[in-house]
DNA sequence: ATGGTCGGCAACCGA
């Protein structure tokens, strides 16, 4: 089962790369963020077109999370169970009985906004979510954009971001309580050295290829599910296009059979 | 090379 997750600055703009990564790696699933599309625009037609069920749910402007799927997706739900959220941040279905889960966590702006508050709310209400509804033996997937790198190894500059937004002690605190509690860190089981990203700031020059970046999306799997998987890579093709997208593709493999 | 981030959506917010 091949699963990924995409942060897409705009499903609507970045149709075409994601429709061709589609149709090239074949996967099973593909949770994607910041689609910044109203559900009325959502381009589902052309996922449908590509073989694939689009579950979403977006809102103008901001945010917007979907799941594409091979399989049609059951039990569809947009909000989590433990907070109340304006925003389209969330959304789960069970995909061939295997509960999955996209989230877009909130970016935090600063420490001591609103919004870093926000998103720590948010991080707790998911952990609140997961204890809530499932149960750490059962097979379960999460995936998105967490805007949070939990080590290190996990940005280019550590010295420099250390208690910013996206690095800051409370946020990785919530991320490691909720790996406590029965989820793996797919790509970091398969690849323990640092310097792998799945982000890059658009302000800053030539990231990519300077290798200034923060490994902030993320695959995570309970235990049982975790113990399946072969393999997990990082895509870049998308944001070393002509017109990239800041994140990139993240993929993991799990041997169902 | 003589600039200097994107995207949505209509002036700026958010990342």
């Amino acid at each position: 089962m091949k699963f990924a997750t995409f942060n897409t600055n705009s499903v609507r703009l970045r149709l075409p790369v994601i429709l061709e990564w589609l149709l090239r790696e074949q996967p099973d699933i593909l949770c994607l963020q910041e689609i910044k599309a109203q559900d009325k625009d959502f381009p589902a037609a052309d996922f449908e077109g590509a073989g694939f069920h689009p579950a979403f749910k977006g809102q103008k402007s901001y945010n917007g999370v979907a799941i594409i799927s091979r399989q049609m997706p059951q039990e569809v739900k947009t909000s989590l169970t433990s907070i109340e959220d304006q925003e389209a941040r969330f959304i789960s279905a069970t995909i061939l009985d295997v509960p999955v889960i996209n989230v877009y966590i909130p970016q935090g702006m600063a420490p001591g906004t609103d919004k870093f508050a926000y998103k720590l709310r948010w991080l707790r209400g998911l952990l609140a979510h997961i204890k809530e509804n499932y149960k750490k033996e059962m097979p379960l997937l999460i995936a998105g954009d967490f805007n949070v790198a939990l080590e290190t190894i996990d940005v280019f500059d550590p010295e420099s971001f250390r208690d910013e937004a996206g690095f800051h002690p409370d946020e990785q605190a919530i991320m490691q309580e909720l790996l406590a509690w029965g989820l793996v860190d797919i790509f970091r089981k398969h690849q323990p050295d640092g310097g792998h990203y799945t982000f890059w700031d658009y302000r800053i020059p030539n990231a990519l290829k300077r290798n200034m970046g923060w490994r902030i999306d993320y695959i995570l799997a309970t235990q049982p599910l975790a113990d399946k998987s072969v393999i997990s890579w990082i895509d870049t093709g998308a944001r070393a296009l002509p017109k990239p997208s800041d994140h990139t593709f993240l993929i993991a493999e799990f041997d169902m059979s």
